[in-house]
DNA sequence: CTATCTAGTAAGAGTAACTGTCATAAGGTT
DNA sequence: AACCTTATGACAGTTACTCTTACTAGATAG
């Protein structure tokens, strides 16, 4: 029996990291050369060199493989590394440029190309409003936290929504080919908006 | 050759109507008895006694069958018919109490069935996302038209996000067992705290 | 009232996303 | 070296859909 804390870094993880890497990478490959729904999972398993089986131990479903946002973990640190006595939605903005601002021209286009496609394919697009709960969860948390209520309190959790549904305002509005920069802009002066009370 | 505007009343007309509707009952009362996934599209058209492709001639998917609001339209209108002066929230506000406040408990408590199945079964939750949308949608335009400007301006977009927002939390906050009346209160408590610009 | 046209329906074949099972082989452990 | 764990592939099965074709009952024209 091992230690509690393992390392990791066997030749076995490795090779599961390069093959799901692998995976996803043709399938966004396939994806963006013949579409969503004409790419099949037989196809991009044949591409990764990897029988369909093994492409569904990987990824629970085809939607799966487009789905996780590898900077969400990120904006989240960020978010909890505000100073204290910020608005909870200037903390957030705060943070948004911090971690998007920064971000490299590649990854950010990469990013760009992801949301597109979810965008574009109801099936993913659909999926999305679970991730949005997601964040709702996690932004009343942390708001709770910093305001000293709990996060099921009714308050907290109105202040959540609102966020999440400007979010999600700001996603429908920017168009398919929207800069991530612009939408960026968009995204905060909603947010200072909604800050300031909503006033029209 | 017949005139532009039918009567519509024929004998084809009611039995696509009777046939539709059977098969809705059907499904209901089979996903209620036997759970969602486990009822397959086989035996709902089994039990309306019609053959699987008729089933899909009356509604593209499994899911349809499921995720029609009747009360939509119903409760647009009232929203409409609010006096111009009111702020917009508060006009929802009366709106929704207008309307669903009135119900008879029967109707309620199938929309609250419906309700309920949505939010357990995940691919029906997700569609959900485009149907938030589409209110927002209606939401801003509205808003727009009260207020008196386009409804593209930022500002109508972040208050009809702010408000989907508000109400995509109250629906998930209320549990599965919700009652209509309790969710129905609790939203309209969040969303007085929203225009009452989200004091903490 | 009959011939004809239209449209709802069934039947059946085909596709693709999964799901579950089992045997094998390669990685890691003692 | 013996053993256990785990990634994998092969394969069979289920189910939501799609498409084509043929039939039939309802509506219309003469």
């Amino acid at each position: 029996m091992p230690d509690d804390d393992r390392p990791a870094t066997g030749l076995r993880e490795r090779k599961k990291a390069r093959t799901k890497a692998a995976i996803q990478q043709h399938a966004m490959r396939l994806f963006s050369e013949q579409g969503y729904q004409a790419t099949t999972v037989e196809q991009i398993a044949a591409a990764a060199e990897v029988s369909p089986s093994t492409f569904f131990r990987y990824f629970p479903t085809k939607e799966d493989v487009v789905l996780y946002d590898a900077l969400d973990p990120v904006l989240l640190e960020a978010f909890r590394a505000q100073p204290a006595e910020l608005h909870p939605i200037k903390a957030l903005r705060e943070a948004m440029w911090s971690v998007l601002g920064e971000l490299p021209e590649g990854e950010l286009a990469v990013q760009s190309e992801r949301d597109t496609l979810i965008r574009a394919v109801p099936e993913l697009r659909a999926r999305m409003l679970d991730e949005f709960a997601k964040n709702l969860e996690l932004f009343a948390e942390i708001v709770a936290d910093r305001v000293g209520r709990r996060p099921d309190d009714p308050a907290v959790r109105t202040v959540a929504g609102a966020v999440i549904g400007v979010g999600i305002s700001a996603w429908y509005t920017a168009g398919p080919g929207a800069e991530p920069r612009d939408f960026l802009a968009a995204l905060d002066a909603s947010l200072a908006h909604l800050e300031a009370g909503l006033p029209l």
